[in-house]
DNA sequence: CGGTATCCCGTGTGATACTG
DNA sequence: CAGTATCACACGGGATACCG
């Protein structure tokens, strides 16, 4: 016997929706959650983290042929914020010419799982939104 | 005996990135992969989303309270994104005053489970996060 | 090679005012 | 109530030039 247990589920993700709203309502810089979704939604942050998953260490002209169309101030920029953050680890080698290699932390790498599910639901679902778009087209093109 | 299947997991998260590296090679809009993501990770789309599924419908001001910190403009401007992509659905009751009712599509309920799970991420991993931010901040100290 | 520093422009976004 | 319109402006981010 299949058990469709909508409801069940459904309960579980109204509780884990008022979770985040719980910590949504605090204020500012004290609120996790809406500071870190904010670091994440950042497009370069996603391809850069998805660049750093396919190679286990990369330097920074690597990553930046890797990631298509970033500049090399955005990857700096990037780069840094995922260090700042604990995602990506930044290791010198005072040689001459000088070598930098980037790798993703184990914090990183558990986020790489997440980005990538991200990746498949769009993956999945894109032709579901293209559809969408073009009903929303003709809609505007009536009225 | 518990199996610590790393390298299995390993492949199947190599495959899974060169997957997503293989579309989004591909130019400009047609990009698919690109697109979605970038639409995604806005910060306000995200916190739309979680807002309507605590709602099954919500008019417009009630989201505007819900989403706390978001504009008229933007909550607007985020709305008709979202509906625009197939994520939510606009119900117009041609009453006075008027009133119009937002809800999640099928599509975008499936996108809420994909934001929530990176909200419990977030908040599982904040400690983390803080503690890196802390050494980080140490560091540039130090030189 | 792997950056930093500076300039500069487009647009994302908030504030305000108006409308059906 | 649920928007649209307009303006103003900060900021993201590209281009360029220079440094260790």
């Amino acid at each position: 016997m299949i058990v469709t247990n909508t409801e069940n589920q459904e309960l579980t993700i109204e509780n884990k929706i008022d979770k985040v709203f719980d910590m949504e309502h605090c204020e500012g810089i004290l609120c996790p959650i809406k500071d870190i979704l904010a670091h994440l939604g950042d497009k370069w942050s996603i391809f850069t983290i998805l660049a750093l998953g396919q190679n286990k260490v990369a330097r920074f002209n690597e990553l930046k042929k890797q990631v298509n169309g970033i500049s090399q101030r955005m990857l700096t920029v990037t780069l840094r914020s995922l260090e700042e953050n604990g995602l990506v680890s930044r290791q010198i080698y005072p040689e001459i010419p000088p070598r930098v290699e980037y790798a993703l932390t184990s914090l990183g790498h558990s986020l790489l799982g997440q980005m990538l599910q991200l990746a498949e639901w769009a993956t999945s679902h894109r032709d579901e939104i293209e559809e969408a778009r073009q009903n929303f087209k003709e809609k505007k093109l009536v009225f």
